[in-house]
DNA sequence: CTGTTAGCGCATTCAT
DNA sequence: ATGAATGCGCTAACAG
């Protein structure tokens, strides 16, 4: 088994000081090494198998090479598509990828946020897990953040996210034309924002269609699929109930034809938020509207690597809105 | 904004040397310090907001708290589950987690272990890429190593999966005892060890029922939506297609759900290993084995942390099989 | 273009 | 029980 061998061994090996070693592996920077040494060092490493001490370089350049990525939860394929995106853009860029979760809890995210400045990292990208984003402001004083997918009260950062309000527009617009005047919504969690872009944009599609929505069409709260079960039974509850739904995410669409395959009596027709490979099996679905989720990330990691590698203050924050896309099944 | 202090500003704080705030924070270790003075290092820490520099630390230790875990992809809800699970028992144990995928790619595999070895991780879980294992069982030479979900051939590691193979048994016994005989198996990857068990818990369920499969029943190949839908297309175009399938894992399942949804005209009942919130809109599923994912996870995780607080060196490895639960649907 | 030197912040002997 | 001194491996001035 092969020693850990350390700059000193290399700079030995190669007959040269530690300091051109570093110079020669510091990146392509200006750091000017002439070709032969140049040669002679990456021969050296590579005869020695050395890999530099990660730690010791951190400590020395408060940098670590790597972004850190906060999601609420990882069982997610969403959130996932979107790390998946981040990730291709920090590899291309020679930045390693951390991934914590924040377990949907504000002040789980502030532990993740703590461990990641522990490490050093060179900026994160969150997707926040509540509404208050102070902490996130705070964070941003101190490194690049760019925040996916939801947006924060109070903190104005770069983010990039989803058209909701758009797609949400367009899917009950694609209800409405086909006939549907009482439509309801299987809502979310409106402290986080794209429950309430996706309810504005159902609103405004009605509105322009000079409908009145029934208050109990209207049904709020959490966004598993548990929620939008029960969701389902409050809306079918009342008088006259909708013929048609529009559903704020993929699980509470789930769990809304959860609770219609269990009670087959009540009759839907349902377009939803987001998309699956499982779409084409349910069996009330009627429109999706598909976020680009792996774009996104791309999206996000693009910005992220920006700012870090030009050490941008606190420019201008610039807000990405991605289109969806409306599928019909 | 606070400026960052380091362990000098607490030692002054506190008026006390470097050594002794070090050794108040060093764990809760047999550091032996006097009670008063702990109380005035805490006391000291809070007040200026310390946190002790990462970096520094592992440079000094080479040990850096964390352990990585290899998943070959991100957005595969099992893997999820398990990295969660994971989590879960490092967080409690004062331990972060490093998150990385190898994108399905034995090499990427190898650059993600070198990554998390740079960055000095004191342990790795590992969902292996492929099949073939030296640079793990290498690996595993230098520092505490689990594989989960899946084994590697020459390396004798710590294990944690699940009964692939009695659960496939059980599956396919269940459609026995249903009375199909004509039973196919849409098969994946048999150099991954999760296919090839599974396919043996087919292959004996059958023989123990005295059936003798017809070869182009059996149909392997990748293990993607894709590929099960050409398998599906496969195995109907053989002279007596089967009347009843095992599905190897969710996503060959859904593929072949899905070949069948696009081509009514076959019929078929399948048992399929893996099981997901849209299993009950799954038409043709009749059975499913679930694989309790979180709980691969903890065990992995508690494994891990054994290794990592013990020292072990090449204790006898173990190897822990969970149980897969049958439902019907 | 290259070598010498001086820390980065911490844990750890070795004294006391 | 505590302090002084040393060095982990690396990069960044500063010289030459």
């Amino acid at each position: 088994m092969m020693k850990d061998h350390t700059i000193r061994d290399v700079a030995e090996a190669a007959g040269v000081s530690t300091a051109t070693v570093s110079r020669v592996l510091a990146a392509e920077n200006a750091g000017r090494v002439s070709e032969e040494t140049r040669r002679r060092v990456h021969f050296a490493v590579e005869a020695l198998g050395y890999r530099a001490n990660h730690a010791a370089r951190s400590l020395k350049t408060r940098s670590s090479r790597t972004v850190g990525v906060i999601a609420p939860e990882l069982a997610n394929s969403f959130f996932m598509d979107l790390a998946e995106g981040i990730e291709g853009v920090l590899d291309a860029g020679g930045y390693t990828l951390l991934l914590a979760s924040s377990s949907n809890s504000v002040e789980e995210e502030k532990k993740r946020i703590s461990a990641f400045t522990d490490r050093m990292v060179d900026g994160m990208v969150i997707i926040p897990a509540g509404s208050s984003g102070d902490h996130l402001k705070a964070l941003a004083e101190r490194l690049p953040v760019v925040q996916v997918d939801r947006f924060v009260e109070g903190a104005d950062l770069d983010t990039v996210v989803s058209d909701n309000e758009g797609g949400c527009f367009e899917l009950t617009g694609a209800l409405l034309r086909d006939g549907y005047t009482r439509i309801g919504f299987a809502g979310g969690d409106i402290t986080l924002s794209t429950a309430r872009e996706r309810l504005s944009g159902y609103g405004r599609a009605l509105a322009e269609a000079g409908i009145t929505p029934e208050p109990e069409w209207i049904c709020l709260g959490g966004m598993g699929i548990e929620d939008g079960y029960r969701r389902m039974e409050t809306i079918l509850a009342g008088k006259t109930p909708p013929e048609a739904l529009v559903a704020v995410n993929l699980l509470v669409h789930l769990g809304v034809q959860r609770y219609l395959l269990d009670h087959p009596e009540g009759k839907m027709i349902i377009a939803g938020f987001d998309e699956s490979p499982f779409t084409p099996f349910l069996p009330l679905c009627r429109y999706t509207a598909a976020q680009n989720a792996v774009e996104i990330g791309k999206q996000a990691g693009c910005r992220i690597m920006e700012k870090i590698r030009h050490k941008e203050g606190r420019t201008e924050c610039r807000i990405i809105r991605l289109p969806v896309t409306i599928n019909s099944h």
